[in-house]
DNA sequence: CTGTTAGCGCTTTCAT
DNA sequence: ATGAAAGCGCTAACAG
């Protein structure tokens, strides 16, 4: 019978009646000594075939398993590499977590995965857990946008503990990372827009403005202050529009919430514009479904009415009527160069920092046109 | 390529360069000895406003941070559940290690995930890992099938490991679990079909049977080795019929592999059949892409040609066009009550095995019509 | 209220 | 090749 103290402050301890064999129990079992049993098990040291054989099997019989918070213990290791999504629920991150725990299946590393849910406060608790939990290393997408808070990552670095960022770039932070090429990917995918002749090019996410900011400088200064991707992806799309002489117009730049309900509005207002996008690029899964509830609001149409090349590729893009051109983010391969990277750092390699830059895909499909003749202008393509 | 040094048994101890203080640093800085810093620290005990105030300055100043491997070791108690999903890439699942965390944040404990990808192999390491962890219980989405198959579950109970399934019971293992009520949902999905005239109702994905086998015997045995969740929606939509007087068609239940590209076929089979679907009941976001990319494939639309109810509700059926009828999840909810049952557990109270049955919510939306009058009879519904 | 002592289960010298 | 003993950082008895 298990003794239930409700002591407030620590929990009970837990029953022993199912206590896990020792390696103390083993070793009497097998009639030899910790140390050999140790080594046996461990399989290090040098053990006599006989020993072995005979520690293995008391080992079978009393079912035993390492405690491997023991063995942490007195090693300093836990073979564990923790990871900090920004969001679990966010498709990306699931697929990232995926290609970490791929490439970690090769190995003795367990990643153990917690979700910041976009908000700093978890973040930090997040690696405060890590750090106590004394893992090797962290992989860490982090919400901070200001070097002013990044303390708890300062922190992780002073007690030595590798950090790997992966799909955001923290400001101010020397760090590995492995990153898509956000900018590079948004240019692209506006430079096809422009290809096809539109020059009413829409940005769903853009920063959020103050209103008597909201001219070219000033969106570009908020970008400044959101996620590294986000700046980027902006980046690329005033690039674009650079190259091709094409004036930037902040009407065309969302400056809403970061939400479904919120881009549905901000959208519907540049559609009904006296001069609408004709185009535009989606930074985010929830920001091109608001998007496509505006456009149906509108009772409009793509490829038609207006072009739409979205980031971050699923299943039901390919499935839409008609079939939406999407960025793929590589998100196994990112997981995977992540652990890479991690396990290296681990292994003590003292090599400089290192940003690896895995490139996005655009997927063609069917939702790119060019623009509808604008009103008063008879149709018969330009160019 | 990093440098690989395979030494299998002994990673190299962490450099201790930024070895971080411990307790007993701390008492030795504020001058009390180390049991007074640890009640200080852990706010237990009976400590002097005194002690307290210049062990918190102590622990501030040389940045102190417990070390829970040993509080651990000492406590047994780790206050970490374990999460492990059968496949973290589902958002289903996605939403559910969100709500085990929102749950568990009001707490002291923490849930660290693992994701099986629906293999026996990995859901068993993953257990072992949590076992070795220490871990205060066990939250499991289990890929097992057959009573062979739960050695792995029983071994985590034989130590008194708390554990609590979700989504999926296992047959033959009598724990907590946490499910939705698959077998109505599905009943009831396809009652609605039945209701708007439908008699040619598809069922995607259903079991694989050997060909000879494919009869309501032999689809119905064959389901009783499948997911426990698979099998209840099967068994819902057989009762559907069968209320309905609808005669069970093994053509109509699909018994292909689980995948998006098996599905295309295997339903576009279902379409060309002399007698083809009107209706289908998709039960997973994989199942329903592959089934509309058959309809889109045989140039037909929904609802006109084909009725579609689909397990999952995601942000992108709202914009499909039409929209698409959704049964949702409710899966923060079944999170939240699975990391509570988790907790009950823990505190120990010697509670009777308890299964909580969470139910899904049919989203309306615009896919369901009735059938198309057959060819060579005069539209106009029949009843 | 406080300090001392004894472990938790494991790995690792260090002798033997 | 093996065992004895020390110790990882912490908490928990037990004295004072």
């Amino acid at each position: 019978m298990a003794a239930h103290r409700q002591d407030p402050a620590v929990p009970a301890r837990r029953a022993r009646s199912a206590a896990p064999a020792t390696i103390a129990e083993v070793a009497a079992e097998a009639g030899v000594g910790k140390a050999t049993a140790a080594r046996a098990l461990g399989n290090y040291g040098a053990v006599s075939p006989d020993a072995r054989a005979r520690v293995l099997a008391a080992a079978e019989k009393l079912r035993y398993r390492p405690n491997s918070l023991a063995r942490s213990m007195t090693t300093g290791v836990t073979q564990t590499i923790g990871v900090i999504v920004a969001d679990i629920s966010n498709p990306f991150f699931a697929g990232v977590i995926r290609g970490i725990a791929d490439a970690l299946d090769a190995t003795q590393y367990t990643a153990i995965v917690l979700s910041a849910d976009e908000k700093l406060a978890k973040e930090k608790a997040a690696v405060g857990v890590l750090m106590d939990k004394q893992v090797d290393a962290i992989i860490l997408a982090s919400a901070a946008l200001l070097p002013d808070q990044t303390e708890h990552i300062l922190e992780a670095m002073s007690r030595n503990i590798p950090i790997v960022l992966i799909d955001r770039k923290v400001r101010g932070l020397d760090l590995d990372a492995v990153v898509i090429n956000n900018r590079e990917a948004a240019r692209d995918a506006v430079r096809r827009f422009v290809e096809l002749g539109h020059r009413r090019i829409g940005f769903v996410w853009g920063p959020a403005v103050r209103d008597g900011a909201r001219d070219r400088a000033g969106v570009l200064a908020a970008a400044e202050i959101r996620l590294w991707s986000e700046t980027e992806r902006l980046r690329g799309y005033t690039e674009a529009l650079d190259e091709a002489g094409i004036p930037f117009d902040p009407v065309l730049v969302t400056s809403c919430d970061h939400n479904e309900e919120a881009t549905v509005g901000a959208f519907g207002a540049m559609l009904a514009l006296p001069d609408p996008a004709t185009a535009v690029l989606t930074t985010e899964t929830d920001a091109l479904v608001g998007t496509l509830r505006a456009i149906r609001d509108a009772g409009l149409k793509h490829p038609d009415d207006i072009s739409i090349i979205g980031f971050d590729d699923s299943s039901w893009a390919s499935v839409m009527a008609p079939p939406l051109t999407m960025i793929a983010q590589p998100m196994l391969e990112l997981g995977r160069a992540a652990a890479r990277h991690a396990l290296a750092r681990i292994t003590g390699d003292d090599f400089d920092v290192v940003v690896e830059t895995i490139p996005a895909a655009l997927v063609p499909r069917a939702s790119l046109a060019p623009p509808r003749a604008p009103a008063g202008v008879t149709a018969g393509g330009g160019r």
